[in-house]
DNA sequence: TATCAGAGACAGACTGGTCTGTCTAGGTTA
DNA sequence: TAACCTAGACAGACCAGTCTGTCTCTGATA
């Protein structure tokens, strides 16, 4: 170990990591509204001057979150699951639901924080503007999951797949706990007129 | 006019329907934190301890708001505007999103209440509880259509549908005109499938 | 090697503003 | 007179964001 980094001081430099982390696990599971600026400093451990001087004030910590949503959830759980859990492109598509039905099924289920932060703060504030972004996102890697199965009218494909997964999302928010697989099973009829 | 109604003296006794009018405006449009008792008091035109000897919290007028919203949007609207339009049980529920779709199109849409105030509020507060509630009364007009219709496993149908319904309304509020459009087709496939 | 300056982190008080809910005081109508 | 209303001050909590002052680590210089 050349550098001893040794995780145990209060590490410097990393407070910009610990505060993105905090405010990953509060905003995720309870919304934007009802966490504190000083919740999120106390559970980062960290000073409140040193929360502003790395955001600029909450609404850009709020979307600094939304970025790691993407990078955590989108890409690294939704995209990659679906890739590795189907053998071909259309089943890589309807391994999403797959997933969900895990998801579901988890305690900490905190459904999908881009609807949460649009419904909470309306798509004009910057907060929302992001989030209508990176459901976009969402819905790019779907249509190119379509094109990749060679599925007919990607684009219109991609927005209906995402009714299906928005809609199943807040089922289960309601508590319905197989929300995913009438998803699916609608998914697969979607599949079926797209071929 | 035998009483006067007149509304022009700031009139009695209709303080509870004055309060419970803004309530909803301001409410089923910008959601519940972001409004405040005293802008509910001077929109509704009334003093604060009105509001108080009417309603005994803000929950309390948040969960009588969202009752108000079962009459107007529910009842009054999604299940009188699908009787009205379909002219056999199929078409009915249909055309809940022909009603939808004009509804997507209208400036002022303002998305679904119960959706809105359960992500917003949370499952676990009285206001999220009873979003619940008024969601599954919903679940319960499509049931009954589709009891109507003589459709298989009505229950498991109603859920599916209202997972497109909901789908539909989430894409809307992002930015998708389509959205009613796209949920329909899937809508016809349902049916088909529960024939 | 010893010293010292600066960067950045820490703790937490403080400001200005908002929110819910209570209370006082006075008006209007039946 | 009784019941209900209006106006608005007020208490107490909370929140975003600022600021003061202290500590610790790093790295350059003497």
């Amino acid at each position: 170990m050349p550098e001893a980094p040794a995780a145990a001081p209060p590490t410097r430099a990393a407070a910009r990591e610990r505060i993105l982390e905090a405010a990953y696990r509060l905003f995720s599971r309870r919304g934007i509204r009802d966490v504190g600026i000083d919740e999120v400093v106390q559970s980062a451990g960290v000073a409140k001057a040193t929360l502003y001087r790395h955001f600029p004030s909450k609404d850009e910590l709020v979307v600094a979150f939304l970025q790691d949503r993407e990078r955590r959830w989108t890409r690294d759980w939704v995209e990659t699951e679906a890739r590795r859990r189907g053998g071909n492109p259309e089943e890589r598509l309807l391994a999403i639901f797959d997933a969900f039905d895990e998801w579901f099924g988890r305690a900490d289920f905190e459904a999908c924080s881009f609807i949460n932060v649009l419904l909470e703060m309306g798509s004009a504030h910057p907060a929302g503007e992001a989030s209508v972004r990176h459901l976009e996102n969402i819905r790019l890697i779907v249509r190119r999951l379509a094109e990749e199965a060679a599925l007919s009218d990607p684009e219109s494909f991609a927005r209906s797949w995402h009714i299906l997964m928005k809609g199943a999302i807040v089922s289960a928010a309601e508590g319905d706990a197989q929300a995913a697989q009438r998803a699916k099973a609608m998914a697969r009829a979607l599949i079926e007129r797209h071929r």
